[in-house]
DNA sequence: AATGAATGAGAATTCATTCAT
DNA sequence: AATGAATGAATTCTCATTCAT
């Protein structure tokens, strides 16, 4: 019998129940927040789309704040793996940061599209930011690789806080504002990302008039 | 009777009760927009900072959501003569962007000041930092003169809505950092983010390795 | 005009609408109580037998806990102007015990019928002890009137705060049972009562066999 | 396979652990209802106290009443051997009083200890003093015996049901005064209660002037 | 205009109990 | 027998807004 190459218990179906649960309530947080906005968003809507009962919402999270967290949380947290292979596989500071902005731009874009979703448009939601210990770790390893560029001598010695806020915020909503237009266009997005982070506004794609 | 004396009342008194009631709940309200975010902020919570009755709330505004925008009107209303004076006094779009990226941090260091001070002390602070509308509006400010450079040909024509957004993402992330570090220092802040919005990386200010 | 003898205005129709709120709160809940039981009364069984809106019940009282209190604190404050009045006008221990334990078994006969009353019989509530600040004062005043007939030399002086205890202890419970007999005989209890607390077991009425 | 051994459990072991369960959630509810109240205790907050299962309560008992009912047999079947030994020692009717108050108040002031050092020291503690079920068992217990003495003609024919209310009620309350001073005075207390219950105030120790 | 209590829809939350593992 | 997550009915409670004074 194989059984004894389960010194720790396989996972029983209420363990993967359980994952799974989470995982519900997150995707529906992000759906409901996604279409109504934080704010008019209740725990009501979020554990409704779920089919699960009300109370197990709480066996979770505490809160719908909780949920935003988490959810924040999340998406660093998974992002953050391709985030470091990207710098692996990397040549030089320009290709690590192409492949970077775009890979998140991918990210975000197959993130269930509903984040950002389904809204009237021009109902800008009002930014939010959340500082999440996992998002916190996403943008220290920005950081780091812009660190190890500069030491590599790949980029010229500059104020890493500043180029990796600023670098993340080009990102963020150019993003944003990219999952916003119909049709979504990744490629043209990264170029006006990249370009802009690379070599400012004269380097940008110019537009017909 | 010396009533008579009033039956008019004091030109100018009734007004100035007046306004100065719509200017006390404008600031309880940025202040507790500003210590509780948009959403955790109820509009008690902002009545009660100004020692006046509920309801006198609504003889100024009709709801939460309307004493927010008027927030967001009175940023723009202090900022844009700022942003205005930049724009006749700079020659060029450079110089125009130092000016208002210069402007702009200089308000945000201010507004800083007044802000923190009141925040009460001890407690913690974990919650979602709202972009408040004050914020908002001037981003917007800056994002329109902008734009209006760009079609006055004091700009290469790219992509208007990703560059405002570029340039005002960093503008805002740097800002943020740069009231995190201490001492607090503008000059250095602008000079980082006008160079990487006019030049990109390779135009940043070097460090000492 | 007569107005002037107001000089502190006469209490408005709201002055007026909020003690009575308040009193209706406190009649509703001492029915309830009476019918439910304290434990399965909820703060919609009170509320709805006031005919007031539910969010009204906390413009007062902030629990069913507090409502409770409020009651017990309400008959004792309500009492002790009662018990003086027989103090002040008996003339001797005997006479004040007796004086204090029959408008004691009045007032609680008197006290709407409804505490205590429309309930299966049978089911026993369990005791509850609230020890409000009106009823410390209450104890307070049988121990100084016992005190002062001691002073006198009315009663012989024994351990004051026990006899007052004991004697307040033996007319609550004795007025319980009295309440859940049928009918009630506010003389017969207060013979049983007074006789116990001056003769103890000897000094009893005799029942026949 | 050494499985073999205990395909038969070793005897008693579930036994002992059945009975212990039981036990524990006994104690544990003791705990809590003397800590919260009845009402205020949760199931919840007596088995988060054994260690349990939450779905382990329902193998030992129905419902929190039913352990609330089985509190109370437990007090009875600890108090009433002390009882009868009283009943036996005891030659007439205020010896034997005096055996059971006594024995109540020694039974209460350990109680006592074992409840007070648990409770949670700074934590304010407002809230109503529900009568436990122990303690109602064991007033049941004195107040049966009670009446018994009285049909067998050690006591004279008086109201019973006021008698055993007003000796129950004089104990409690003594005794309960008795648990508030320092040092305990079980004797005093007793003393009292018992020359109260037999002759009133005129029996009641002096006290020096 | 100012006041502040009343309103009541609806959101948040609890918790006894069940039941698959 | 033990476990502990799920359930969902029921309850508590909040809060924007109204309106009589």
């Amino acid at each position: 019998m194989s059984q004894v190459a389960y010194l720790t218990p396989p996972p029983g179906k209420r363990e993967r129940t359980k994952v799974a649960n989470r995982q519900a309530i997150l995707d529906a947080a992000r759906e409901v927040f996604g279409e109504l906005g934080y704010e008019a968003a209740t725990v009501r809507d979020i554990i409704r789309r779920t089919g699960l009962a009300s109370g197990t919402f709480y066996n979770y999270y505490r809160s719908k704040e909780e949920v935003f967290e988490a959810l924040a949380d999340d998406g660093a947290r998974r992002f953050r793996p391709i985030l470091r292979e990207q710098f692996e596989k990397a040549g030089d500071f320009a290709a690590y940061l192409r492949g970077a902005v775009l890979a998140y731009f991918e990210f975000i874009a197959n993130e269930h599209e509903s984040w950002q979703a389904r809204r009237p448009p021009g109902e800008r939601q009002p930014h939010m930011q959340v500082e999440t210990p996992e998002m916190h770790r996403v943008f220290e390893e920005v950081r780091d690789s812009f660190i190890a560029a500069m030491q590599r001598g790949d980029a010229p010695r500059v104020d890493a806080d500043y180029l990796a806020a600023s670098a993340i915020a080009v990102s963020r909503e150019v993003g944003q504002q990219m999952l916003e237009r119909r049709p979504i266009d990744i490629n043209a997005a990264a170029d006006f990302a990249v370009s802009f982070i690379l070599g400012g506004v004269p380097a940008l794609p110019r537009q017909e008039p």
